[in-house]
RNA sequence: GCCAGGGUAGCUCAGCGGUAGAGCAGGGGACUCAUAAGCCCUUGGUCGUGGGUUCGAUUCCCUCCCCUGGCACCA
């Protein structure tokens, strides 16, 4: 089998219930799994959780929780997430699951053994208080650290390194190599000039484990755990080489832990069988592209590629950056309230709803705004008044003047059609989710004008024009079945719903049925029921 | 402070040498299949400021102001 479209998510820190930026971010990267597959890729979609550090150990002792307990909730709510905004993911990655931790420890090892890393004293102010070490930043305009740090002393701390700076110049090539290796050009851009005029330092990868215990050993060195990068971004990797991706196990060598043939468990989804037939082999290393929020660009542009370069893994090929997004033109902030909670609005809206929002409002690349009154305003005029509304009244039509009976077949709106299609395809291509709304809202308000140029309600008046009637309804029908299947990566259920009215049983999850004239004459449709009903 | 991007209709934005466009919002109309939805028509702008180049600048150049992002520094 060849190898999949592999498409990852940043795994989310469960410090926190899961908001709308966790959310946005894994729509969009199910919206372009989604539509991978529908074009015919086999795709890997990774999703999961990112469970070690001070924070969260912390956070399992406020409350009087082991670290682990704290996690497996926190976790369970992430991967209630992934349900609730019916996302396609195939897999769901743990930081605290043991085939990620033999990985890390892998690739660690071999680093280790090539001489990539070393020891070295790291000096600095340690607040015993809060368990870490502060910088100058954390300094008070008198230069004294603030009373909240508690006890401040100076403290000698040995640590591991890993030697990232040698690989400067080497990545500087790389990204003028490879234009779309960030994108959008922007951040791209903001990368290469962070790398043209600052020298990279290495990276300290270790915590004494007698300050942090939760955390992934090193291997070489038990008196140590993880800290942050080998353990958070490894998991792009470790779940290939724990399926036993030839394409994640052949770099590590000899070092490879081996492989649990385990397939991966994700219950309850509809997309994607195929990957999750237990006989094929798994094949998707290199990662074909890297969602995350221009909060970690760096840590995906610089050091991710840098690590997998020492280590001699082949580099994905994509790191797509996402913005943020504000609530009424201000941050989103728990202590003043103003955030949007995901769940809520797919509770009370519909997951459709929430999903068409958030791709419809923002590009992905700039940084975007939810306002409550938008939200509800493209909710009314776009899903209910326009697709909705399209959808309801072709159908109540086929239904009242010809029993639901598909009449002959007629053309008319098929050369349109198809330039959608085909225009939305290249869109699916280049990511531009955005765009390809606009593309096929171009087609639901194209249909809406031609039930009033054709006025099929006038036609069903006189007898003599029969056929005439025939063939407006065929097109109208035929659009909206073809919308279904153009609707499909962005609004999964709707398209679902739409195909089920039809009287169809087939799911519409493959572009390749958005050829004009699939509808059979003499198909008898099933009854239409609105699709976004309007709010009071 | 340095680098990049931006300031165009009430809102979101496109245009980038020949005195401006779209969607939404606002106004009007004809219709009735439909979730009183949809369709058609339409009012809105001295294109951030001040200069310059040009026959002519929103469009090119310079100054300044403001906004956003990145980096650095200080705290």
């Amino acid at each position: 089998m060849s190898k999949r479209f592999y498409i990852t998510t940043a795994i989310d820190y469960v410090n926190g219930q899961p908001h709308l930026g966790h959310a946005y971010e894994k729509v969009i990267t199910d919206v372009i799994a989604r539509a991978r597959r529908s074009l015919g890729e086999p795709v890997f979609f990774l999703t999961g959780t990112d469970e070690h550090g001070q924070k969260v150990q912390q956070a399992a002792q406020a409350v009087g929780k082991t670290a682990q307990a704290y996690c497996d909730e926190l976790a369970a709510q992430f991967q209630a997430l992934t349900v609730a905004l019916n996302l396609s993911n195939d897999d769901f990655i743990r930081t605290t699951e043991p085939r990620h931790k033999a990985v890390v420890s892998a690739l660690l090892t071999k680093l280790h053994d090539q001489g990539d890393l070393y020891k070295a004293p790291y000096r600095g102010w340690y607040s015993w208080k809060e368990e870490t070490f502060l910088t100058d930043k954390d300094r008070g305009p008198d230069g004294t650290f603030a009373p909240t740090w508690g006890e401040v002393t100076e403290l000698v701390e040995e640590n591991w390194y890993f030697r990232m700076s040698r690989h400067q110049g080497w990545l500087l090539d790389h990204l003028e190599a490879h234009p779309d290796f960030v994108q959008p050009d922007y951040r791209r851009n903001e990368i290469l000039g962070f790398l043209r005029s600052v020298a990279l330092d290495d990276l300290c990868i270790s915590r004494p484990r007698a300050r942090l215990s939760w955390g992934i050993p090193l291997p070489f060195d038990p008196d140590y755990v993880n800290y942050v990068w080998f353990d958070a971004l490894t998991n792009y990797f470790s779940v290939p080489a724990a399926l036993g991706d030839p394409g994640a196990l052949e770099p590590l060598g000899a070092y490879a832990p081996k492989a649990e043939g385990r397939r991966p468990k994700v219950e309850g989804r509809s997309a994607g069988d195929e990957v999750r037939s237990p006989e094929a082999e798994v094949r998707l290393w290199p990662a074909d592209v890297h969602v995350i929020g221009k909060d970690i660009v760096r840590f995906h542009a610089v050091y991710w590629p840098i690590m997998l370069h020492a280590a001699g893994v082949p580099l994905p090929h994509q790191v797509l950056v996402h913005g943020w997004w504000q609530k009424d033109g201000e941050k989103m902030s728990k202590t003043t309230g103003n955030v949007v909670d995901p769940l809520a609005v797919v509770r009370d809206w519909g997951v459709d709803a929430f999903r068409y929002y958030v791709v419809r409002e923002l590009d992905i690349g700039p940084d975007g705004n939810w306002t409550d009154a938008g939200f509800r305003a493209r909710y009314t005029a776009e899903l209910a008044n326009g697709l909705g509304n399209l959808v309801n009244r072709s159908l109540a039509m086929l239904q009242r003047y010809r029993g639901g009976i598909v009449p002959a077949r007629s053309d008319e709106l098929a050369t349109e059609v198809l330039q959608t299609a085909s225009r939305l395809t290249a869109q699916l291509r280049a990511h531009q989710l955005q765009a390809g709304l606009i593309t096929i809202w171009g087609l639901v308000n194209r249909a809406n004008q031609y039930v009033d140029q054709t006025a099929p309600f006038k036609l069903a008046k006189d007898p003599a024009q029969a056929s005439r009637l025939d063939a407006v309804l065929y097109n109208l029908v035929e659009t909206s079945r073809i919308l279904a299947v153009l609707l499909w990566p962005f609004l999964p259920t709707t398209a679902a719903r739409i195909t089920q009215q039809l009287g169809l049983n087939e799911t519409p999850d493959h572009l390749s049925a958005a050829d004009w004239g699939g509808l059979a004459p003499g198909h008898r449709i099933g009854q239409p029921e609105p699709l976004f009903p309007r709010k009071e």
